[in-house]
DNA sequence: CATGAATGAGCTTTCATTCAT
DNA sequence: CATGAATGAAAGCTCATTCAT
């Protein structure tokens, strides 16, 4: 019986304290953290002000709270992504044209899977661009973990296309943090527009796709693929 | 007489401004618009804070003349850029190799350009950033309409460069609003360091570079420079 | 036990509502609304700036509600007054001395009823003044309309007393509106006074009720109560 | 040579004291003196603010200077008035219809003197009214003074007419600061409307002068004025 | 003498945070 | 546990006044 009644307590905090994390991130990941009033967030969460610091010891504490559980989130679901596989042993001499296309696929799947991890996680990602350069050290930049989380796997995947002999060689860390870079400026503009046009995620995919592929790949597949046309 | 005491009150006036203005321009974009008192600004600047009043009219007003003044700079430096030049008629079939080597050279070149840009104007660059995002609808978004201005210069850029044969056809906007995002993000990672490092814009010019040619160039003319690798 | 702690809570409330509101009569009425600042009344009502905030949202309402809630209180009092009573029928020619008397004693009622409204409602009258040419339309000029309540009930006593004969014709609302001068001027002299004199209600109501009477009575009735002397 | 140039400088500091003066009149009584700021009255005296100070130490002093200025314009004309006159000995028993209607001219003549006077300075008695009670002990409370020389001016008439044996005995100075506030509720009536009616002089003598003569003359003149009709 | 410029003092208002109920 | 109430600490802005030119 005890027992029940804590469960369900603690159930309807943690209800509680769900509920004011989803008002927080709504309304901060919008108006930003300094711009966003305890008032904002417990209105928006249907308590009162002093509640809030029931469940949270500061301001701050909830944009960090905030921060870490969406954070993770986005870390999750980036770890889920299968790594860069071997198409097949290393390349022949001259490369096959199932090789390139091969790669052109992964390549494409991994545009696609940052596109819909961002797409499906869109008041995060907004969070993360104003946690960016918006608000100085409030919290252990959660945003450039991320980042650096992402630019380690592009940088993973590049650094194993080229020892596979798919890829010529390049500063790979470098170029990862550029094609980041690419992509969320497209995806900010998506974000910016008023009314939140459905993303494209196909065409995006298609024409950075070719691009990489092209801009990355190694000589030899790259004349294979281009003799084929 | 009369003109030369209007030249001094002036140019004290004058003066008093530029140096509330730079001050306001430092500030601000390290620490945002709404997280800086007029204190700051005037603390800095070295003046009172009713003094920061005879030169602006509001909090709002200072952040508006900075933004239209800094965003002038950098659309004026935008404009000094010679635009995409033909390079020599349209393109042979086969290519020369000249042509490869001068389109690389031109796409250094842009790309040097706004790296130089940015890293010459790095407070200004940073309040773009600031406002970006984090400060809604402040301000007539500046820093979209820069954003815009580069997107139009690369994409003419490249829309010239399929002209005349040397690139592949491809989604002008998007690939330039792509490469701009990349090169931003690779400069915010310069200015996040807390030790301002000389920006490496030669590597970071050749990396890119070969990225965007590989990837934009037309088929042939890849084709004829790997052949003489 | 619900309803015992909202009554409380209200209670608490309400009190410290009306207490800001007392503190903001006493001294707005004797500085003015501009020259009184809000740490001049949280200071008289032993509050914090902030808890004044707390019950109006503004400097304005502070106003706004002091003014409706003693605008209210002076109508309300007047409102009580018995209206101007027939003395009997119409008046006999010639007229009876008990006439003339009742109609002194009338005259007499009306002024002492004037007289101590606003003595008992000091501040209200105090800040009535202020708030009459003081603080152009902050608020929808309650000074006035309470003056065009009490003249709108002299002009009706003397509109009646005409009506039964017992008074001269003459402009009536101009004459109202000249009685409630002279009735406020003498208490302004009496509240200027830095001791604060008691009023001397009944002198004042002797002689102004004479002056009214001989200066307002018709001619019959003038002469009937001198031939009684 | 010198004195004319002095002559002249001084009549030009003159001239600007006196537009000083008359942007202080204008916009103070319309506005009141807290309300108005050095800067309304410098733009509308077309000087800097800085300017002012060289005319007046203070703002407290511009207030004390125009109110001197303005309340001694006042008295003067005050003087100018006649001293009610001896109709011509003692008076009869009974009275003769002459002294009656000798009297009902003098009354009206002397409202309608208190009527233009403040007509003819409507600036300066509305700088009055709002000295009055609008802005405690900022001066030697002019407005007091004024009232009390008419005051003194009405008392002493009705003093007279009392030892002509014209007037029935009363509280000469209650009734005189009576009919005093009772003229200029009349007048601040009629000033408070934005379209500023022009006043109707002679209705508001005719209908007070009546008011005042039956209401304080005495009983056998009444009665022969009242049995001549 | 006139003025543009500078400033200290003060005002209204907001807000994160604490506390008694 | 939830909350209405209270408040200290700032922030933006105004204005009378001084001063150098």
């Amino acid at each position: 019986m005890e027992e029940v009644t804590d469960k369900k307590l603690s159930n309807r905090a943690e209800a509680r304290r769900d509920k004011i994390f989803a008002a927080a991130l709504e309304v901060i990941s919008r108006k930003g953290f300094h711009q966003t009033s305890i008032a904002d967030i417990a209105g928006r969460a249907r308590v009162s002000r002093a509640t809030v610091y029931q469940y949270f010891c500061d301001k701050r504490d909830i944009l960090a709270s905030l921060t870490d559980r969406v954070a993770q989130r986005l870390i999750d679901a980036m770890n889920a992504w299968a790594p860069f596989p071997d198409l097949g042993e290393t390349m022949e001499s001259p490369p096959s044209l199932a090789t390139g296309e091969g790669l052109r696929r992964m390549i494409d799947t991994r545009i696609s899977q940052i596109l819909d991890a961002i797409a499906d996680n869109a008041d995060a990602f907004r969070l993360m661009i104003r946690l960016k350069r918006g608000d100085e050290g409030l919290v252990d930049d959660a945003p450039g973990r991320i980042d650096d989380h992402v630019v380690a796997l592009l940088t993973r995947d590049i650094q194993a296309a080229a020892g596979f002999g798919w890829a010529r060689t390049c500063d790979a860390q470098m170029i990862a943090r550029f094609l980041l870079g690419g992509i969320q400026k497209l995806l900010e503009d998506a974000f910016d527009r008023p009314d939140p046009v459905r993303l494209d995620t196909e065409s995006i995919a298609g024409e950075i796709g070719a691009l990489v592929f092209f801009g990355l790949a190694h000589g030899d597949l790259i004349t294979t693929v281009l003799r084929s046309r």
